[in-house]
DNA sequence: ATAATTTACGCAATCGATTGTGTATCTTTT
DNA sequence: AAAAGATACACAATCGATTGCGTAAATTAT
């Protein structure tokens, strides 16, 4: 019966060779205090015992954990899962491990999220908000204890930290101006909440392009929605009834874009010649 | 000029409430030697003074970290980042940390990443191999430190572990005799590496399919690669140029699908009429 | 050859929480 | 009321590595 076979620790390697487990700590360290035949052997005997650091121990002495937080609403998400790909990448490069949570786009979830990351002594937090959070004060302990904590995408402009955004009311505005390009004159907008800042952002960069050239604004086109598959079909199928229907769509997200033009073609729709649909 | 404010210990609270720091530990953790008001008033306490537990000397004491680990090839991929998503959910509920990590599809950095993990001292591995991985002598140890390893999709069949995978056989099968039912009579094959198992046994279903239907395999239209988008594209350029070319490609996954259909469309040829392309 | 350095290491405290063992105070039993 | 059992808590060791300080031995300088 195997039990738990103890580890190899530097006593272990301290005693086989008759020095002390400071020597050995400093040896594998490299300190430039230990002698070069030392620390040559007590290299190769850590190889050859299995030795593995403790980190724990380490970081327990050192008071470090090398290891960030990130926490979005979605992993399965071609934007999101991009993003934490390269941050993994450039984690790990730095000598991070990166730990993962998912909000599921709820406060709540976020909340209790930012916290175990918090008592997980992250050293740093990657965030992109969920989409009702609106409140801060769950990140106030990372301010009090000076952990670095940065926003992307769906960020809070209320708080200082870092910040990674794109442009997204001149984006906004370029898509739409797309669409007059296109010919397009009554352009719907299926606009996101306007606490989260992308979604306002893309919001006014529609409306800058409409008045730039001079289209009228109807409120009537304009849909706020949690910008769900759900709700695009159902925005889509509202505006197309309407007397006067839009021409064209610009939806401040895809997933809203993709089920507004499934929608358009189970309707008999022409795309893009009856209604032109473009997603954020 | 605020300097690291220290942290609040169990030691901080034993103090100012007169009482041990064993006492302090058990109460937190609601040790029934500790008196009813006690603990009432240590929990209490500990909240006011902003007390977090130290996981690190926690963990160090009781040989735990809350980890597992997974290692992908890419996290950007909407296999992958699902998967990944529910792996989060379950190991979240259970109270642990997820530590994710890519090997870009290389052997040599999926043999950095098992290594990074085991000294992170994950408590568990999830992994999808890399492409070419065909030696799993740095699973070893995990082995030997009776530490679980569960491949996922892409496993390792000599190694004894839990395995996560679909039945791509049926799968295949089922693909390949779609198209045969559609019509189709020369079906060609993108097959990837056949020791990768997902890929052997897609292969397999496909011939299987065929065999049953008593059409001919032609060697000529099965093409092994790395089935990459590049790899697809030339592939189909390549069958569509052959004096007898296929009518239909199944693809043993969605890359290469995606870039045959691109590649046909260009060279004018309608899917799916003349070309039907099934992606796994 | 003796003093002044340098080299190479060891001692012991420390990081913060956990836990086996011991003990004074109280309560209950007979 | 004395014996026996509970109750509530404290002591001190432990987890494994790190580090400031101290020192014997080896080397260099005078």
């Amino acid at each position: 019966m195997k039990k738990k076979k103890k580890e190899v620790t530097i006593y272990d390697i301290a005693e086989a060779l008759n020095v002390s487990a400071t020597t050995v700590s400093r040896a594998l360290n490299d300190h430039f205090s230990i002698g070069k035949k030392t620390t040559q052997a007590v290299k190769k005997l850590a190889r050859e015992m299995g030795y593995r650091p403790n980190i724990i121990a380490s970081g327990l002495r050192k008071n470090e954990t090398n290891a960030i937080g990130v926490i979005v609403s979605w992993i399965n998400r071609p934007f999101i899962s991009s993003l934490i790909s390269g941050i993994e990448a450039v984690a790990d490069q730095a000598g991070y491990n990166v730990i993962i949570s998912q909000s599921n786009d709820s406060f709540e979830k976020e909340v209790t999220k930012v916290q175990t990351l918090y008592a997980s002594r992250v050293e740093g937090l990657i965030v992109s908000l969920a989409m009702d959070t609106k409140s801060y004060d769950h990140f106030y302990p990372y301010q009090q204890n000076n952990i670095p904590i940065v926003f992307v995408d769906r960020v809070s402009l209320e708080m200082e930290t870092d910040k990674v955004i794109i442009n997204n009311f001149d984006a906004a505005f370029t898509a739409t101006e797309h669409l007059i390009d296109m010919g397009c004159k009554r352009i719907a907008h299926f606009a996101g909440a306007q606490h989260r800042n992308i979604y306002k952002e893309r919001q006014d960069g529609y409306l800058h392009a409409l008045r730039k050239y001079n289209l009228p604004v109807d409120e009537q086109l304009i849909l706020h929605s949690n910008l769900s598959m759900e709700e695009g079909w159902k925005s889509t199928k509202h505006l197309l009834g309407l007397s006067n229907p839009p021409d064209a769509i610009f939806s401040a997200n895809d997933s809203a874009a993709v089920s507004a033009i499934q929608c358009a073609k189970e309707l008999g729709i022409r795309i893009p010649e009856a209604l032109a649909v473009v997603g954020f």
